[in-house]
DNA sequence: GTGAAAGCGCTAACAC
DNA sequence: GTGTTAGCGCTTTCAC
């Protein structure tokens, strides 16, 4: 690493004999500079290997290029394919995406908050992690905020959500065509929209089709693996278990699958069949291979940044949603062998 | 979104009826500020929502608190493992990670090292895309470079490194340990250190050990899926196929794992044995349960942070590499059933 | 077509 | 203890 410091404009100036003013027009391409001077510049800001400061920048023109995204869980791949999504899209607009990860936890939440409000953030891309614990820290923020994924109590922000009501609808309404009568459901935290949703888009659909679900089905993790695991094996252990379990994301359904796996006399696709909301790189592995309810994960990003985008240009416009729908993906884990004989 | 722009330090001087200067040893906690003083301006700061502006501050202290990681993939878990353990680590001594994809590409890598130098990171900790692509970008770069897991043609820079030569070692051992004699190998690219140190490692210690890898049973994938299950299709289509193959990291593992799957008379634990480098999550749910060469990821992301800040505050020390140990996890994947019979 | 100078928000001498 | 002031690197009027 070369011991010099960063150049300045003014630098620049100095070595090709002209004012800060003009280097700064060669630079932004802004107002008009003589071919030959221009050159002159152009030399320079090569000779002494400028790098613009953006900070510098972004204070004389009050405004960054910096557009921040929280998620809940850098590790789990929701979040990277949103980041994706958005950094793809933003970048057309010069754009800079910085993720932050706030582990699903309110503190770390609010000071992921604080520090792209430091930075002046033009745009916060954001999935809660509660509905209302950092309300008034997301309603003071002085730009635009769009949440993807989860609602807050108040609808105050552009929103992207995914149809989870109906993602849950395919589910039951595949597990009953399918001939199952007993069905569970591992549910998600029952204090986030989605977890709230995708139970009650299950529950009310069997419950159409006639089919009433007793207590001891439904069962509430908390999206994490390891309840998947602890309630798929409480299922399994029932004196009348269910033939067939809907898992309410993926990480939960990695712990189902693992519960199946290790239980004595289970067997998926054998006696007990499963579809999972949402895909993992898993399901074309499991055997039979895994039918899951899919999110277009990635184009979430893309909306995303489109509302805020919209949103940086035009910030009194109404509020905004966006609703994409979640893809049944048939492979096989819905049935059971023995199913047939039993309708 | 409130629409009013976002406070200043002489907004909330003037209303604690002080000077900027007082206001920013309050902030700071530097200097002596009466006690009266200090909750005049502390109940301004509050009531005016002040956020102070991290660029003016760094400007005016010659020095931000971003750290830059760029990494080759963000969807892939080792890029997120790493930036888990770098945050973490810098965290503590008030630096924000910024993480940047270069895609594995070099042009790409070449914008994102751009991208951290407007923005002045303090460090960057990079995966780089190529051994000699963006050498001079990054000689050039005016901040401590740490490089991760894969070497440049240049050694000027710290290292964080796994023993891939000693992974690979072991996976071979085991092999032949459990009685293998035709055992085929899916390499990664061999224009990066690791593709080239895993291959010579394994090839190295069969020969050792007195098994000579004919030729069609090397394979040069890129370490992406597809090549995984397109080379894993060849080496079982082979008249002689292997009896154990060993699959270079965990994207081929899982298109090995789909070849094998997927191919007619093929099976894991019957027909072929597996060993994969990195653990990946399903590796406990295969049958048998999949043997891995696991690397501590994020103990890498923590060991960067530590050389990294060790170099910020000691520019001119000599250059140094840390080099973590692979991690051999058994798990049943490496036999096959009817192995003994043919020893 | 080009330069001088003010100002963005903040910190850090330096005075008092 | 507190205020004044000179920058930090850049953009942007406003003159010429």
């Amino acid at each position: 690493m070369p011991q010099t410091r960063h150049r300045t404009i003014k630098d620049v100036a100095e070595r090709a004999q002209v004012s800060t003013a003009t280097v700064s027009r060669v630079i932004n391409r802004t107002g008009n500079v003589h071919f030959q001077t221009a050159t002159r510049v152009a030399k320079a800001l090569e000779e002494l290997g400028y790098v613009p400061n953006a900070w510098a920048r972004a204070m004389a023109t009050d405004g960054s290029d910096v557009m921040g995204l929280i998620v809940p869980d850098i590790l789990n791949p929701f979040s990277t394919a949103i980041y994706s999504g958005l950094n793809e899209t933003a970048k057309h607009r010069g754009l800079a995406v910085w993720m932050v990860d706030s582990a699903d936890d309110s503190e770390q939440e609010r000071q992921a908050l604080h520090m792209l409000g430091r930075y002046r953030a033009q745009g916060i891309i954001i999935t809660p992690a509660h509905p209302a614990a950092n309300l008034a820290a997301i309603e003071h923020m002085r730009t635009p905020v769009c949440l993807v994924d989860r609602r807050l109590s108040k609808n105050l922000w552009d929103l992207v959500l995914i149809d989870n009501v109906n993602g849950a609808r395919q589910a039951a309404q595949l597990f009953v065509a399918t001939g199952h009568h007993r069905i569970g459901i591992i549910a998600g935290s029952q204090d986030s929209t989605p977890g709230v949703e995708r139970l009650r888009g299950f529950v009310d659909t069997l419950a159409e089709e006639g089919l009433d679900m007793p207590p001891e089905y439904i069962m509430f993790g908390d999206f994490r693996e390891k309840s998947g695991f602890t309630l798929g094996r409480e299922l399994l252990a029932l004196d009348d278990p269910p033939t067939a379990i809907f898992s309410c994301n993926s990480l939960m359904t990695m712990g189902l699958l693992q519960a199946i796996h290790s239980y004595p006399g289970a067997m998926l696709g054998e006696t007990v069949a499963v579809i999972g909301f949402d895909d993992i790189p898993i399901s074309t592995l499991t055997d039979p291979p895994l039918t899951v309810i899919s999110r277009p994960m990635k184009e979430m990003g893309v909306q995303a940044a489109q509302l805020i985008m919209a949103r940086m240009e035009a910030p009194e416009k109404g509020q905004e949603t966006v609703v994409l729908g979640p893809q049944l993906i048939i492979r096989g884990s819905e049935k059971i062998a023995g199913l047939l004989r039993w309708i």
